[in-house]
DNA sequence: CCGTATCCGAAAAGATACTG
DNA sequence: CAGTATCTTTTCGGATACGG
């Protein structure tokens, strides 16, 4: 990875900076909710469940950096600052939906495919601790 | 976020799934490599660049636990271990071609969008350290 | 109201020696 | 060859006091 040579490698490196922007703990819960239409930071604050406002900032930052939220400041008082996804991040959201349908898909095989590795794992280690009955 | 009571916001919980799963800074390099045909452990730690034996047990670990990765073990010596992508893992990467698509399409405007930004913050930074010249 | 700055703990990741 | 165990470094994220 990340020499991006092959095409393959291409499609992967593009990937990851897409991942890279979009995979951080709260991103998606602020495209999500700015797509909606435009929204204020303590609004954020409070639709985005859990988010410190440390995190609510940076994210916030990043997101503008990247051109996929734009930060409206409105020069009264008490100051009004509005976010927005851009069309680029309505896109992406789009996109993501791809990834959505193959969740929706695949959860449950996932949930099945966790409980059986676990139980594989539980019955290693307690084959481990009472090795060879079978003599 | 996180509580995935609307429609919107269960799409977007899904995702965060899908990505928790797969934006690992390794994964979606293993799955690429993977997904081209079965892969040894030491052919994955030499094709995925950068990666310590560490994070590739681990990375292997995860997927194989979430039916992504089947681990495959020949009883020969010396060992020989091959993990292959599973159909739903190639599903997987189809879907993400989607992402691809995106980012080729805005890679630009994104590198755009950060220059701006960061020239931006520059001469804000440099308007605090020598104020007010417009007086 | 909308942040920034600072401090701290938790978690991720790297290096690498060792083992069946 | 294919890992595991251990130690250290780095990054991420939460809490919160303070400022425009």
């Amino acid at each position: 990875m990340q020499q991006c040579e092959t095409p393959a490698a291409q499609a992967a490196c593009s990937v990851l900076e897409v991942l890279g922007r979009v995979s951080g703990k709260w991103s998606i819960g602020i495209l999500l909710v700015t797509t909606q239409g435009p929204a204020r930071f303590t609004e954020l604050e409070r639709q985005v469940k859990g988010i410190s406002r440390r995190m609510l900032t940076l994210t916030l930052r990043n997101l503008e950096r990247d051109g996929l939220l734009t930060r409206t400041v409105y020069p009264t008082v008490p100051p009004k600052v509005e976010y927005t996804a851009t069309p680029m991040a309505r896109e992406l959201y789009d996109s993501l939906l791809s990834l959505t349908g193959w969740a929706e898909r695949h959860l449950h095989e996932i949930d099945r495919a966790r409980a059986d590795y676990d139980a594989e794992a539980a019955v290693a280690a307690d084959g481990a601790r009472t090795p060879a009955l079978t003599g």
